[in-house]
DNA sequence: AACCAGAAACTGATATTCCAGTTTTCAGAT
DNA sequence: ATCTGAAAACTGGAATATCAGTTTCTGGTT
């Protein structure tokens, strides 16, 4: 049974090691792969009906991005971030999404604006939903994350400037994967979290938006810095085994969630 | 007769690729491959002395980082950048160094301090020695880039921030590449124009370090792009030729020096 | 049981080879 | 001279095969 969908007709005209980069990211973003799975090429080529050349090269390319790690002659596998690394991912984005915010308050237009009123009213009715469920929902958490990336896109993409727009992507990926290695314990936010956040950025100054946005960005840090540091902390001979170690892991532990075949 | 080193000792435990990866860029940001240069992978790996697939392997990386462009089938060479992407590294640089700024300001230890006020009076004193000359000399323009540079990497590192530092970088190899095109004409700076951020940044509040520092980087940004501008207009036609068109180019305009061996 | 060495299995890296698409060249027609 | 079109040259993409390093397995020793 393969993890993986084999060849979607739509990207047929697309380079292979292009394909063969979409799939394994989707792959990982959707938690098929999850942090500390290991990547076989030889096996990922089978599955996507390709040689494990263009899967090398989609590897290489994943691995300069920071979604997947690999020693040579040894493996490859979905990154396990560093709580040093989780932090440093937080202090680009502040910087990012802040200016990001500062330009939409000076140049969106009123059709964004407007967007983002309604988008944020959404979002907010999502997370609601979600504190109030008793049993956590995998899916459902996804989907709201989902949502809560394409909220702050729309800020990005709004100013106009898409050199910013795909930093900010590139940034949130890196997140949005691992954020999924807590899901389970939901981190709670205020009511009207995001409907305040756009309004002052709809109707406040540069800098009254780019300070609001820097609350926003801080609030989760701790948070999740703190839960990592815990797990690691739980599992410490196992992520000590796991930092230079074997790839092929037998064991499940609070942190990994480990498949093999 | 080749433009690149062949094989260094030091590099020689290292993948061939990554070799490929940094002795081709190297030569980018030597100049010794300008932005249109055509880049043949057979000849390349004739010169380095590997096969052909750690050549694609490099060139796929410095792509995706946007040193380098390639049309299937067609092509690779070194990037000519449009002005629009020029404008969104800049927007991009500026989110990154006013945060490093205020973070600079906020954390940063007294030894740091003392080493970025001294950097400060060199690269000052580079940059009105360069002013003087009556000749633009394309080395010592390189040498005071490199200063440059230096100090804002200097700036980052001591924010404690590798994430941070790395992404400032990134966004500044590109810059720093792009430049040589138009060295020749040179765009003075104010006097004591690093003396006076490095001032503000060692003394002055977080904000106000931020604040400077966003002057700062906007300041050349205009002049930049006026001259970017310029120069695609001067050279239309050529410039669209090149923008789906051949590899080997064969004649020489303001923008472009390109090389057929 | 715990341990250790050697064999087997697997891994990523690389060379070689071939293929199909693009560009260039150049002879022949206008 | 200028245009045209077919062939030649070159390009990047991909498959296959092989190599050397790492990890895992296994069976014998203590």
């Amino acid at each position: 049974m393969s993890l993986l969908k084999k060849r979607l007709p739509a990207e047929v005209d697309l380079p292979l090691h292009t394909q063969a980069y979409l799939q394994i990211r989707d792959a990982i973003l959707a938690g098929k792969l999850p942090p500390g799975a290991p990547i076989s090429r030889r096996s990922l080529a089978e599955q996507l009906k390709m040689s494990t050349l263009p899967v090398s090269d989609a590897l290489l390319r994943l691995e300069s991005e920071g979604l997947v790690e690999s020693r040579p002659r040894a493996g490859t596998r979905v990154k396990i971030p560093t709580v040093s690394e989780i932090n440093g991912n937080y202090v680009v984005r502040e910087a990012l999404e802040t200016h990001s915010a500062r330009l939409f308050a000076e140049l969106a237009s009123v059709r964004d604006r407007k967007r983002l009123l309604k988008m944020s009213r959404d979002l907010d009715r999502c997370y609601l939903l979600l504190g109030r469920t008793t049993t956590p929902d995998a899916d459902k958490h996804s989907a709201a994350e989902k949502l809560h990336l394409e909220f702050h896109m729309l800020v990005a993409e709004a100013t106009g400037c898409k050199e910013l727009a795909a930093a900010i992507e590139r940034s949130r990926v890196l997140l949005f994967n691992w954020l999924f290695m807590t899901t389970g314990d939901y981190i709670p936010l205020p009511p009207r979290w995001h409907g305040e956040l756009a309004e002052v950025l709809v109707n406040g100054t540069p800098d009254e938006a780019a300070e609001k946005m820097r609350v926003h960005v801080r609030y989760r840090k701790d948070a999740v810095l703190a839960k990592f540091e815990s797990l690691h902390a739980a599992d410490q001979q196992l992520s000590k085994a796991i930092a230079r170690g074997p790839q092929r892991a037998r064991r499940q532990s609070a942190l990994l969630i480990l498949r093999r075949d």
